[in-house]
DNA sequence: CCCTCCTGAGTAATCGATTACTCGATCTAA
DNA sequence: TTAGATCGAGTAATCGATTACTCAGGAGGG
């Protein structure tokens, strides 16, 4: 591997001469920059990031926290944040935390210690002061989740008060009247944007919200199965379900069809989250699809803004809001059905 | 941040005395180290990686090359791989190259720049001097793919032979006699076996491989409607698919649903990859289940042994082999249906 | 014509660790 | 008692880059 200090032998400058060239800093003789360049291509040079990084106090390197990068939202999410860096002359760093907060203690101190070029967190269980700790040192950036602790760091998020709005208000059009709600964990900030915009589209439409049309899960299948059961077999059984996240409604799904239900003359179903199989089960599902690709890409526009400019002013906050996207189907338009 | 002349000051002692303790290196008086330790304490210190990568010429960071992260497989595998770095104390960093040679050469160039540690390549497209290159700098293995270009490179694969002869064997044995495959480009060393495993299974059975009844695709969803469709359409259509992967049978199950086939009764369907959905639909289906995350752990575990200890030989070449599962679903049998 | 200013390039310090080499102290053996 | 071996710790070189500082030489002003 060639070195700095070769290719200055090589030009016959110095190793000062050939960093400025490399990085156009000061001003170099337009006859030496061109021998340095010579002399790079003759010896495949190479910078070594390593010393690069320990001089400049700064790896472009930018690291993703997810709670699980296996769930098809943060792999897509991943996919565009990953695509962005790549292109922009950072590595992506993964690191899957399980909502295990040990480990995301510890991945934050990694980043720290390599002295990562920014971060992007899509697991906002941590402390604020530890973000704030964090956040003066690299940019940080939440997507998809945000606590009301964090007022004053820039965030990625989709609407989701408005998915979940038109999402139950397309169920009231289509008549369903007893719309229960399978809603996740009040703490996770998406959860209650949700359960919020459901109980909006209610109001909107004249009625109000009933405690016994709403089941809460943890966003995991098994707890959608669970909750998709309790509401369709109360004594005042719903007559649609409107589901929170796509891994519940695989649970709410398998439960209808346990229960013999048909789905959409006895029963509406619509959910958050896309998923292939939305698409091949039959009839196929209503969903609120979330631009999980685009969510990474904008997180990496940010990253890149705060980098090295003073654009977004260090007090103030970036709030990017993407917009849901209904996407109508069979499951939730009664007499269209198979 | 404190750094290793600080905690030698505070306890008195060199930064060679401290170095050592960390690194557990030479042999440092009891006493000395406890002290070391405590100014360890005192201050917070965290050796800065950077620093020591530059010193060691080696990060302990691992690369992973895939083609598609998105894909189930691959993220789970990913997911598997991950785990192991991380509690192995090294880090994951990632890269997607969606097929394409620009970009993974450009990734194993970072590598190469960075030192990595090791490097876990899911997306065996380049050719073997490069490889023979890369494989002098840092342990490479090569998970799912391999080819005949790369004999001496440590690899982790799935018996994909066994998996396809143990699903045609099954189709066969419920009765399904003229078996289409939907096969994957043959120039991918999963595809060929697959085939190869489909057609043993034939010839075990004493039938002999009709071309006909072969329908090669690319391993998108796409291309598993068009193979699909040609199948179940021709003159002397087949009266069962095994698909060669799970995006391509996305697509063949879409095409046999818009031509009306009952399955199974009309149509035995099975297909390599498990996935969510596969258990969604009615009826369920048979698939070839292959241990993705146990790949990206076997894979770790790999580069671990070859790290440091000479455990394999540097001549001898790794090749671990994990086998798949027949998961016998309700498409595959005739007359369990619905 | 001389002095000042500016430009462009080199010298050397620095980032934070590891480690070859050195050296004094202790211990063993002759 | 002393030479030689051994052990433990410190000094300083090193990894590969960036950059503050220095300095020579040319341009411009008085």
């Amino acid at each position: 591997m060639a070195t700095i200090r070769d290719v200055a032998t090589e030009a016959g400058l110095s190793t000062a001469t050939v960093s400025r060239v490399l990085n156009n800093n000061g001003s170099v003789d337009v006859a030496l920059a061109a021998r340095v360049n010579e002399a790079i291509d003759r010896l495949g040079y190479r910078a070594n990031p390593l010393g690069r990084a320990l001089r400049r106090k700064r790896t472009p390197i930018w690291g993703f926290l997810a709670s699980d990068i296996e769930a098809p939202f943060f792999a897509s999410l991943l996919h565009g944040l990953e695509a962005q860096a790549l292109t922009n002359g950072n590595l992506l760093m993964l690191c899957n935390t399980g909502e295990d907060l040990e480990r995301e203690r510890q991945y934050i101190r990694t980043a720290l210690d390599y002295q990562f070029g920014g971060l992007v967190i899509a697991a906002a269980s941590m402390t604020a002061t530890e973000l704030g700790v964090l956040q003066d040192e690299m940019p940080v950036v939440l997507v998809d989740r945000v606590s009301a602790a964090y007022p004053d760091i820039d965030a990625v998020l989709v609407n989701n008060h408005l998915g979940a709005h038109s999402a139950v208000t397309h169920l009231l059009e289509n008549g369903y009247r007893r719309i229960g709600l399978v809603a996740g964990p009040s703490d996770i900030s998406t959860a209650h944007e949700r359960r919020a915009g459901y109980c909006s589209a209610l109001a909107d439409y004249g009625m109000g919200v009933t405690d016994d049309l709403v089941a809460t899960g943890d966003f995991f299948a098994p707890s959608g199965y669970a909750a998709a059961t309790a509401l369709v077999t109360a004594d005042q059984p719903a007559d649609a379900l409107f589901v929170a996240n796509g891994q519940m409604a695989v649970g709410a799904y398998a439960a209808v069809r346990d229960l013999g239900l048909s789905i959409p003359d006895e029963l509406g179903f619509a959910t958050f989250d896309d998923d292939l199989w939305m698409t091949l089960v039959e009839p196929s599902i209503t969903v609120v699809r979330q631009p999980a690709y685009e969510l990474g890409e904008a997180a990496a526009h940010i990253l890149l803004r705060r980098e090295d400019v003073k654009d977004p002013e260090p007090g103030e906050v970036v709030r990017h809001i993407l917009e849901p996207e209904l996407v109508v189907r069979a499951s939730s338009c009664r007499g269209v059905g198979p």
